[in-house]
DNA sequence: ACAAATCAACATGTATACTTTTTGTTTGAT
DNA sequence: ATCAAACAAAAAGTATACATGTTGATTTGT
């Protein structure tokens, strides 16, 4: 991010972070990570505090830091956030697409027929095949984010995902929560894809919104069945006041 | 925000920002605000970090840190991604809305159809007068994201209202640029507010949606033909490859 | 005289020693 | 035996000295 070692520490950290190797709620000691990562106290310190703005990482003053819990309310107004970018950034696409936009869109949604077709053909459900359709539905939804022509929207949606990453787990294994289990499902959300892209294809904002709406709000309500049932949820609470703080 | 010393530091130069003591692309050096804070550098540094996340400030590695100046681009962006968070959260506030919320709403509503009557009855337009419409404009938007019960939309919210605030200028001034000029404008801009009311007092999600992003789409186009007329748009780009590293 | 290279100054980035705060344990009184 | 207060260990926060990089001026070569 910023400077040379810093910027170490921070790959060093996020990494470890998004791997799981540093799950939720792992505390983040200055000392231990500068003598793992060879740099001193300073960058670490820096780097923990982007991993923070990042949304990875909490700290709290004179207590360190620790990576970040999500409770299920933090979690579902991350969501509503996905929501609401998503949604718009679907109908800025609509508008500022470009052709060469559209057939990057086209190549992902043939290319997730393709492992569709494959999963309804064989019975098991290969993982290989499902993190690729994984792969192919975030390209997808990253070439829709960019054909907004809207960087500040682009990062910040962006950094929602990898957030919602961290909450998910690890890679091998999320495949199947997000992708969708049963077939019905799946051909379901392929139906959506497809809905979306034509509608930022012949340029209709309102449908474009539309139909990223609900395929969105549909991904989130499974994904939040999912997780329900999953985790127990944790809290950590830190009242407000930045309303006061604003007009003074 | 974090420890007592930094915290001094962060308020000391967040306030400068806002008072426009330290004006767009004033530098901000370590040294220097250190003496003047009476803190150490390394408060100082931190500080400067928080005030990079609240995006009142841009650090460039090895080259020190200034005001932020947002270009136009920066400013559309930073517009468009209030249109989406705004817009959202009036249909949320059209569902989650308390009784004691809409009170406050109508209060503001109130005061505020006081402020334009009084205007429109004296010939000139007394500064006092407008500030205090301003004042209560803000306000009732912030009843709005409030009854949306969302924090982090809430804070991502204020914060751009704060960027917006520095972009535009300290208050004296700003107050005829917002709250519009002709008496047409502040009709029309009332006439707003009230069907925003309604839609919200009703529960209807998509008329809530439909009246804020004709609203705010209103106020920015607004505020960007006034904008583009006084100022010569500064640039800053910073490339991104946040795409890259998100799949890594 | 002008361009490019060099050097000096200054500001940022880093490491480390020092201070303060937190946290858990021990000790003492009821 | 229990609770509380004092204390000790550890980690965060702070200050400062040192290293590294940037900037702009001076010098040198063509």
């Amino acid at each position: 991010m910023k400077d040379i070692n810093s910027e170490i520490a921070y790959k060093f950290i996020r990494k470890r972070i998004l791997d799981g190797k540093y799950p939720p709620g792992y505390p983040l000691m200055t000392e231990d990570l500068a003598k793992v990562t060879g740099v001193s106290r300073t960058p670490v310190r820096d780097a923990l505090r982007q991993l923070e703005t990042d949304g990875l990482v909490s700290i709290r003053p004179n207590r360190g830091a620790r990576v970040k819990q999500v409770d299920l309310n933090e979690f579902r107004e991350m969501c509503e956030l996905r929501l609401a970018l998503e949604t718009y950034a679907a109908g800025l696409a609509a508008r500022n697409r470009t052709p060469v936009e559209l057939q990057e869109m086209r190549a992902c949604l043939a290319r997730m027929q393709e492992c569709t077709d494959r999963l309804l053909a064989s019975k098991e459900e290969p993982q290989e095949v499902l993190e690729k359709l994984l792969i192919e539905d975030i390209r997808f939804h990253v070439a829709i984010i960019s054909s907004a022509k809207n960087r500040l929207l682009k990062k910040e949606v962006l950094r929602l995902h990898v957030i919602n990453r961290v909450v998910a787990g690890p890679m091998p294994g999320r495949a199947d929560q997000e992708v969708g289990k049963g077939k019905n499902r799946r051909a379901a959300i392929q139906k959506c894809h497809d809905a979306i892209y034509h509608a930022i294809e012949r340029g209709d904002v309102q449908a474009a919104r539309a139909t990223m709406e609900e395929h969105i709000q549909d991904i989130i309500d499974n994904f939040i069945k999912v997780m329900a049932q999953t985790e127990a949820p944790l809290d950590e609470r830190t009242l407000s006041e930045e309303e006061l703080s604003y007009l003074t």
